[in-house]
DNA sequence: TTAAAATATCTCGATTTCGAGATAAAGGAG
DNA sequence: CTCCTTTATCTCGAAATCGAGATATTTTAA
């Protein structure tokens, strides 16, 4: 029966893109993480770091969106940034429901200085791929993440 | 001046794949996980059962190198399957470092029961890319990952 | 053969993340 | 306006993962 074996393969092709998009992406974060190590922060401070001084002032809810992370997490993240002086709470004037997250001057000092090498790194680090096959990846990847969300 | 833009271009997608590389695979874990949690089994847990129940008793240390997971979380993951009764160590007769993990007559009977089930799933939360695109996206993801990798 | 290096597992304490629920403020329905 | 629902943040205890180092065993090299 062919149609078995079409279906057989397609499960195992469905499990093998499952474990190398996940080892693939362990590879780049092993990197990332060597490359932010020196600067005493881990991925996720980074990403609320970055996050923060390239957008501007965010609702700590929001940070939780764009990093995917529960909101304990992020309370316990931010508290961690405060108190290297990176960023600082504000409150929001018009919702005093909402605690901006702010950059402090050590904070954008500090990315001023080690953010364009950064970018320079994680472009070595994804350079296995040129840019048209980025680009196309993204695509494919954005497929295979959309259908999955909207099931 | 041209350089930089395409520079400048070549950053900014890189650090874009990575950050669609990593919600997409958040969205697929999802659904993973929520297709599994009526198990009472993390995907951690799932997924070292299912390493034994297809391929057989395995040294913990091995474990460790598929799951990508440190050796002082497998013990942890191996005791929990074990006080579930679906696996059980099993100490290696010809070499005394090397404990294997087995699986139980009760996990054996569980993985036949769902595992059929969950390579259904599977197939399902993965069906935003046909087969064909599948397997080119398995081969682009293995070039950026072998490339990080062996940096 | 024996001392040193390598390997496998485990222990322990710390870090990161989570979920449930508390608190406070804002928005909406009647 | 008042009550109810929704939203934003935080607290707290638990779960998951890690790294450093302990222990036992095997392998290697002199």
């Amino acid at each position: 029966m062919n149609n078995k074996n079409q279906e057989e393969y397609e499960e195992n092709l469905s499990l093998k893109t499952f474990v190398v998009l996940t080892r693939t992406l362990q590879s780049i974060k092993e990197r990332v993480e060597e490359d932010i190590k020196y600067l005493g922060l881990n991925p996720t401070e980074f990403a609320v770091l970055e996050l923060v001084y390239s957008k501007g002032d965010q609702p700590i809810q929001k940070i939780g969106e764009k990093i995917l992370i529960a909101s304990s997490s992020i309370t316990y993240v931010v508290d961690k940034l405060e108190k290297k002086d990176l960023i600082k709470r504000k409150p929001c004037p018009k919702d005093r429901r909402v605690t901006y997250a702010s950059i402090t001057t050590d904070g954008t000092e500090l990315m001023n200085q080690v953010f364009p090498d950064h970018k320079k790194a994680l472009k070595e680090i994804l350079s296995g791929l040129d840019m048209k096959e980025k680009e196309e990846l993204i695509e494919q990847l954005k497929k295979l993440g959309f259908h999955a969300q909207s099931m």
